[in-house]
DNA sequence: ATGCTTATGTTATATTGTAACACGATATCA
DNA sequence: TGATATCGTGTTACAATATAACATAAGCAT
């Protein structure tokens, strides 16, 4: 969550292979919380979400699965992993673009709210907590029973407001 | 925008033709204004999408647009209808259902925060005000320039809680 | 009328996502 | 050990959403 951190998550330089890492252990261990199997298919998309801070399309994810391999994968085989990882909230998908992205933090509330960079497709996912009070409001006044939270906002990273003349 | 009514504004037993006249007035008025035209077929379109409270997909619209004519439109032209009528502000995308709304107050920061029922499928925007706190400190801690805001909340709204067991 | 601009028609295709059923691996139990 | 139940994957076909590219028509300006 940005919130917490001194630095947005995905600084360019910052260590992603602590990432990809800290991703993969979650993963591994809430499967283990939930009995539920990582297996190799699973293990694979996973990796292919966490190789950047950038969603990624079901069918781009099928084309890097194919690289190499003699066999392509079909669709299903890949939404299927999709919704296994979703159900277990160790990716989001970000509806504004049909694409997914690793989350950071299985553990919380599950919403989805992202900053997104409309230049270089960076997605930030950012702490919902500074929402929830008009979230709670609106839930009084409307007479809702809110149970999932989405949102997405659009603009300009920092990166690419400084790098570009705009 | 919900937080200025007394009641949500697709309640139940509303006035519905009431929507639909001021939605085509407002679109009208803002068509002149924006040296624009709402031909035939982007009026049509507008109407068919303020049948109801319900976001609606550009293929239901096609086929709505198909009964009792002797040819059906093609994708391109409801598509064409959409964008155009997206460019004006005067309808929302709901990402979440690839599905399309009407607004009602187009003037206003065009913003896009909706209710959702997953029962009924009943999407209420209502009035991004609350939020706004939380999305200046966002964008001041993360150094994004936030230009579009987008939030669908899903959940169920009064009336099918009330209807249903759960 | 002539051209200019904008809106629509038309055909084909791209992109994203599912249904349905077959096969294979792994776990469990007799 | 073999029956069998469960789960994950393979495979084929298709549904649903959206766009590209080019042709035609309608409105407006000279
Ligand atoms: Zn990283
Ligand atoms: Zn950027
Ligand atoms: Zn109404
Ligand atoms: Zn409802």
């Amino acid at each position: 969550m940005l919130s917490k951190m001194d630095a947005p998550a995905a600084h360019p330089d910052h260590d992603h292979q602590a990432c990809i890492d800290a991703a993969l252990n979650t993963a591994r261990e809430l499967c283990r919380e939930k009995q539920q199997k990582l297996t190799k298919t699973r293990e694979k998309v996973l990796r292919l979400i966490w190789d950047s801070h950038r969603p990624v399309g079901a069918y781009t994810i099928m084309d890097s699965l194919a690289e190499g391999e003699q066999k392509r994968i079909a669709p299903p085989t890949v939404y299927r992993a999709l919704d296994f990882l979703l159900e277990l909230g160790l990716i989001h998908r970000i509806n504004s673009l049909n694409a997914y992205i690793g989350c950071q933090d299985p553990s919380h509330e599950h919403h989805c709210y992202f900053l997104i960079c409309t230049s270089c497709n960076l997605a930030i996912e950012v702490d919902p907590g500074g929402f929830q009070g008009a979230v709670g409001k609106l839930q009084k006044n409307s007479g809702f029973d809110i149970r999932q939270q989405n949102m997405e906002l659009s603009g300009m990273c920092q990166h690419c407001l400084e790098t570009a003349g705009d």
